[in-house]
Formats: C-alpha cells, sequence, structure tokens
DNA sequence: CCCGTTAGGATACAATTGTATCTATTCCGG
DNA sequence: CCGGAATAGATACAATTGTATCCTAACGGG
C-alpha cells in the first residue's frame, strides 16, 4: 500500500472547517471551495474525501449533535458528586444555551442546520435526533423525581419537560440574536426551575 | 404620463411571491428568476420595482412582521367581547403558533429570515422590532394583572413573560420539524397558563 | 527496483446567480 | 396626433457554484 492518510482524521478537519464557516457567516456561506480554503487544503482533498456536498452537510450535523452531547456530558462530570434533580435539569439545559463563544458558534450553526432541515429531509433525519433523545432522558428523570417526592405530584413530567426544552431552544434563539444575555437566559431557566423544583434554599 | 402601473401593488404582488418560496423551499431557493416565475412576470419586473435582491429580501421580512400582527389583531378581534388577562396571553401565544396552513407557511418564513438575521444585520434591524413590541405588550398585561390580583405577587412579570414567548418560540420550531403537533404545543401552552393563572375553573 | 495503488494538484464544464444594458411598446399631455 | 416618459422584453456578463476529468507524485509490497 502506497502513501496511508488517516481518513477518518481528514474528514473531521475538514467537517469543522466547514462548521466554522456556517457558525460565523451561515450555511449559505458553505461552498467546497470555501471549506478548502479554511481548511488550508485543495478543492480536491474535500472531494476526495467526501463524495459530494450534501455528505459533507451531513457530516457537519453528526458532528454537532455530538458536541452538543459531550457538552452535557461533560458539565455534568465537572459538577461532580451527587447531582440532585434539579442540578440534572439546570446543568442539562443550561449546556444547551450559548455560554462561552464556542458553545455561541455551535448553537449558530446548530440553528442554521435547523432551519436547512425544514426543507431537506436527509437532514431533518440526522437532527432530530438529539431533541428526541433530551427529551426522553429527562422525562425518565423527571418522573423519578416525582415518585422520589421532589416535585409536586400535580405535575405532569413529559409536559413540563417538553415545555423546559422548548423553552431553551426559544432562549438560545434570543441569546443568539442579541435579543438576551446569556445571564438573562440562564436566570429564566432558573425561575421556571424554581418554579418545579421549589427554591434552592429548601 | 404614459402607461401607469401600481407600484405599491406590484410590489406586495412579488413579496407574496417570495414569501411562498421561502416558506416552501427555503431562503436559499429564493432568486431572482424563481421570484419572477413564481410570480408569473419576467425577470425585469423584478428589478424594475425592486432595486436588488437585499431589498426584496427586506421586503419580505416586513411583509412577514405585518401578518404575525395582523393574526394576532384578528384572532384578539374574533375572540370578542370582555377577554380575560389569561385570554390576551393564550391568544397571543397561540397566534405565534403554526395552527392552519398558511400560519405554517409564515411560521417556515419566520424562521428561515430568523436564521438569515443571524448572519445579515440588515435583516437583524428589521426582524427585531416585532418580538421586542410583542414582549412589551405582555409584560404590561401582565403586570396589570397583578395589580389586579389574578396572577400571585411572588411572580415576576418580566420573566414570566420573557419565558412565554421564548416558550412559544420553542415550540414553533419543534412543530415545524415535526416533533410535536400544533395541540400538543397548545396543550403545553395551556398548561403553563394554568399554572401562572390558576386553572381556567376558576 | 519498479509497478500499482493512493493521494492530491490543476483545470474544465455547465448551471445558476445578481446585475446591467439595449431595445421595444405603451399611452397621456401638449 | 405625436413626443417623451413609464414599463417591460430580451439578452449579456462576470462570478460562483458543484462536479468531473486528467495527470502527477508518492511509496510499499513483490
Amino acid at each position: 500500500m502506497p502513501r496511508q492518510v488517516d481518513h477518518d482524521e481528514r474528514r473531521r478537519q475538514l467537517t469543522e472547517a466547514l462548521l466554522r464557516i456556517a457558525s460565523t457567516r451561515g450555511l449559505q456561506a458553505v461552498s467546497m471551495r470555501e471549506i478548502a480554503a479554511e481548511a488550508g487544503v485543495s478543492l480536491r482533498v474535500v472531494q476526495y474525501y467526501f463524495t459530494n456536498k450534501q455528505a459533507l452537510l451531513e457530516s457537519g450535523l453528526t458532528e454537532l449533535g455530538a458536541r452538543m452531547d459531550r457538552r452535557v456530558k461533560q458539565r455534568a462530570a465537572a459538577a461532580a458528586g451527587e447531582l440532585t434533580p434539579r442540578d440534572v435539569f439546570a446543568v442539562v439545559l443550561d449546556a444547551a444555551l450559548p455560554s462561552d463563544e464556542q458553545s455561541r458558534l455551535d448553537s449558530m450553526a446548530w440553528t442554521a442546520y435547523y432551519t436547512a432541515a425544514l426543507t431537506d429531509p436527509a437532514l431533518a433525519a440526522v437532527g432530530l435526533t438529539l431533541p428526541n433523545v433530551l427529551e426522553n432522558f429527562l422525562t425518565v428523570r423527571l418522573t423519578a423525581a416525582q415518585q422520589a417526592g421532589d416535585i409536586a405530584p400535580d405535575r405532569d413530567p413529559r409536559t413540563e419537560v417538553a415545555g423546559l426544552l422548548a423553552l431553551a431552544n426559544g432562549l438560545t434563539s434570543s441569546v443568539l440574536s442579541g435579543q438576551r444575555s446569556h445571564e438573562a437566559a440562564t436566570k429564566i431557566i432558573n425561575y421556571q426551575l424554581d418554579r418545579l423544583f421549589g427554591p434552592v434554599a429548601a
């Protein structure tokens, strides 16, 4: 075998270049040549490692989902020790919000992809799994919390979770558009968590 | 003067053609020629009534904002008679959700524009006014409702309103992506309104 | 040592884009 | 009734796009 290259690594570099463009100039600014330039390679290389643009776009969305997942798990680990149910929600929901520069960029790209997925079924298939996974994960947790008496029995866990995730999504939009700061968004999340779990002082 | 044409009317037709494309195939599918074809006119006509594409795009966003505004007012009028504060919130928030086919299409276009505005300051300027107007309007109403004793005194009207609007935004996204039905979204809104105002039975 | 496969450079191609220009038609005021 | 302004058709243009092709260089197994 002749010259060997780590294809996965190459693809990762190109995917990251793609996401850098998407998160700063939008998905409509993503072209094969722009990706090549951003990654510092020739157009041919981009073509060589991805059969076409669609495959590249799907790879970008997959990577974004993986990053979100990593972010949540990382934060959960950072907040080591025993996590109260409320802590779990605070961590997960806050991880969805743009906080530092990197998560802001990822949120930008995520929003761009979300919109693109509305008119591109192939992207929709890739992009809808993460939200559903999150929703199910949190619903299980909240149901358990209710049985443990951590939240009032007249609450509906499924509805509460759906509402909180939609809230986090909406807040993300408003933060990205500059309508609200990250801190303001966090406050709103915490306000709602107080209502659900009772004030933190408890 | 030679042949006279109603410029405003012409521009309206073209703007509507633009929105039809944006709401079904996305903003990236909007080109001068596509608009011309959709409106049944020649490319030259599109060029004649709009100085450039950017002007057309801004006109589309302005029209979208006007439609949202109209929809809210129309529903508020339909629910004639005395509106309780809760009714006002139910009407406004539900108007933001995609219910019938037309509002679904408008929500699609709105989402596309929202994303485009994240990387296009000119669009951002046009698009951010409506959300802010809504937020202020509802905050005034909720503050009044609180003084009238319709909601608990320990609630923060500004935070509640911001949360509800962000919730509606997030729900809109999930409805558009097919993750949730309109009815499911309405249920979540009503669930939250119950928590805020107390159950409707009251 | 050298052949064949892998990796990529260089370039081509047709399609689509926004915008500009040139021209023809319409039709009202004088 | 006719000249000039308003409207619009036809076409052109350069730029950018995704994709395809041609060719060269590298290099490990035989």
